[in-house]
DNA sequence: GGCATAAGTTCCTTTTCGGAACCTGTCAAT
DNA sequence: ATTGACAGGTTCCGAAAAGGAACTTATGCC
């Protein structure tokens, strides 16, 4: 199989890496929820070839994760920001953030941590079950492939 | 930059993706995920070239995320297990699969869903910060980096 | 001896990536 | 009027990675 044929799989996580699966991408959405939403800024802070960022952003529109839209005119510039689908991507940043976090140790002590807007006190993620409040692990849920 | 280098950045994000980031990594764990131990299963199952196959699967036991352990001798035969570190990433893989439903409709309505192993009810994934109980968008949360 | 199995490896072609230079509109300064 | 700067790309080329198929190794079975 190759890559490109994985947006047609049953399987959601195919579809879903098949969107962001890509080597930069979620890197590129990083700086986007960090307010980041011009080429040029990106292109710098990710040190991505202007090539591969063009083409990224691209396909990213493409499916409708952000949108291009010009902030001036004379000489038209555009700029890209998160849609709803985009910024539905949140907990996937976050989950990966968390497990970074725990599990893949920085080179020196200059870790990221994420804190409350409101309060500014550390935020600790967990995956629920908003029907049972219950915590989502490996062994307490199991995937159904209704035929 | 070289994608590479991400491995000794400060974000994690960066830290994150250079272990997962890979086109066909994270539907390897899926695969593992669902007790698929052996490479010939996961060769086939994934129509990735074996090739391609023997390299993940190197840097996911270098990682720590896969554990690679003999389950027959005489041929000597192994089979790669998930790791805590590599279990520790369910979240990331239920996050993706709660977008994928949500966001990238399947070709057929063949979708996926997620149910609890103890009442084989569906479950509906949020992530929560476990001191307050509170869902965790990207409106109530933020990045610090300590300087 | 011949075949099957599991887990790779090797070889070769095709695709993608990294790096640098170039292009296009527009304004501002020389 | 020419030159330079800025932003968002595109073009070109060599290098790296992926796709595809055949081959290898160790062992047991017929």
């Amino acid at each position: 199989m190759k890559w490109n044929d994985l947006q047609n799989e049953a399987c959601p996580v195919a579809r879903g890496l098949s969107v962001i699966g890509d080597r930069w991408t979620m890197l590129v959405l990083r700086d986007c929820f960090l307010g980041i939403r011009r080429f040029e800024q990106i292109q710098e802070r990710l040190g991505i070839t202007r090539h591969v960022l063009a083409d990224r952003l691209r396909k990213l529109e493409a499916a409708g994760v952000l949108r291009r839209e010009p902030y001036q005119e004379r000489p038209v510039r555009h700029e890209y920001r998160l849609t709803e689908r985009g910024k539905a991507l949140y907990p996937v940043l976050v989950s990966v953030i968390e497990w970074a976090n725990e599990h893949v140790p920085p080179p020196v002590e200059s870790s990221v941590t994420l804190v409350s807007r409101k309060t500014g006190t550390p935020i600790a993620p967990v995956l629920t079950d908003a029907n049972t409040g219950e915590e989502i692990t490996h062994r307490t849920v199991m995937a159904l492939r209704p035929e």
